[in-house]
DNA sequence: GACTTAAGTAGCACAGCGATACTAATTGCG
DNA sequence: CGCAATTAGTATCGCTGTGCTACTTAAGTC
């Protein structure tokens, strides 16, 4: 619990806006997750890269635009977390803010102003926007099931090593490679590249690129595993 | 598409809002899902229940205070969907909502000036009401699996068969009666009570409530099935 | 009493998944 | 070169979960 002052509380470019729009850019670091973040105005201090939200616009594309804008690029995938309010301080002043989780792939390197921390490194953000981090770690790990997030994590070609634990930093759990080569074999999402690659020492690993092939009839059943 | 004029466009209580807080309320209805619905500044035009949104306030109480205001009960569950904004139009004239979904037991009546509407038969909302509706059910559908979402549709105590209806409902899909319920026994999620309840014809069915027992390591491992 | 309806159970076959144990290909080192 | 170490990838076994068919049980209806 750090005590502060407050004197900046309208901080937002331009007009005090009324409701800010956050970003929470993910990508794989080795067998940990990382956000990217940017100098506040001090030092020390950090913050998820946000702007004013224009209500008058199409939000998701407002999102994307955004990310675009500050990354330099368009990020691999972007959905809306959700928005957030209460007591909690934010660096704009907004009292309402809307969050949205974009990933990007492995071996992007941060733009200027800007690092990849780690999520369990991350402290001194506001503490609207550790909320938002949280809520969109989850809504990561919720979507992976539907969307091919993980996937979008690696480059275009990667190997089946790669991908296994990319699975396993997002479900926070090791995961058996036989099981989850015979899985992805039946689902039949990736397929076979003609390269190899040698990681130094090893044997070489084959590329596969993601190309789902199946749209079988989906059958949702029941799950009462996580309930209680 | 309809054409009408906007001449309400400032229709918020008291002050203009700047954002609008809205309610999806859903309960079983038979084998179909139902949303509450009120009457419209027109006869013809619904409404879903919305309020201005107080920003200072925490959201998540305020959500669950107002549905206890309108309902005239606390909802069985209740969680945020989301916000949206764009150019979709809204009663409150309001530039940006964030929906909440809340869930009643089957057999709760309508307060005054509501009443329960199949969302097959949901037509004449403002069209961001009527995206809230769908991503409130999507919302639902995606927890049921780690909130006791379905067992909160029902009395304290239900038949097996009732349960299985629901769940028959939230999917989409039939179940096979004897899965079901070996898949619910095995989870230790309910337990039977002495009661048995005849309904019309056929045998009596026995009673249960929910009641957890395990909690037993939850280990998610991987889905590929939904993906491509 | 015979028929209908719905609840609840038993047993079988198969698919999915975790584990152990194996083969294959490469680097590093003496 | 020869051998250990390291990582990729495969084979097989056994258990568990699930879809299915078929059955029993207990009520109402005629």
């Amino acid at each position: 619990m750090r005590e502060r002052s407050r004197p900046s509380a309208a901080r937002a470019p331009g007009a005090p806006a009324t409701a800010s729009l956050d970003l929470v850019c993910c990508a794989a670091a080795g067998r940990h997750l990382a956000v990217l973040v940017q100098s506040g105005e001090r030092a020390s201090a950090m913050m998820l890269p946000w702007t004013a939200l224009d209500p008058a616009a199409a939000m998701d594309a407002a999102a994307a635009r955004f990310a675009r804008e500050r990354l330099g690029r368009a990020p691999v995938w972007i959905a809306q977390v959700g928005a957030s309010s209460d007591g909690r301080r934010h660096p704009s002043g907004a009292p309402l803010s809307v969050s949205y989780v974009a990933v990007l792939p492995a071996a992007t390197t941060a733009p200027d102003g800007m690092e990849w921390v780690t999520v369990a490194d991350l402290t001194g953000l506001a503490p609207r926007q550790q909320a938002m981090v949280s809520a969109a770690v989850t809504a990561l790990r919720d979507r992976m099931d539907i969307s091919p997030i993980a996937f979008r994590m690696l480059a275009p070609e990667f190997t089946l090593s790669e991908l296994q634990q990319v699975y396993e930093l997002l479900l926070g759990r090791r995961l058996h490679k036989a099981s989850f080569r015979r899985a992805l074999q039946g689902a039949y999402l990736v397929e076979p590249t003609d390269s190899w690659r040698s990681e130094g020492r090893g044997r070489p690993a084959q590329l596969f690129r993601y190309a789902p092939r199946k749209r079988r009839g989906v059958r949702r059943s029941v799950r009462f595993e996580l309930l209680g």
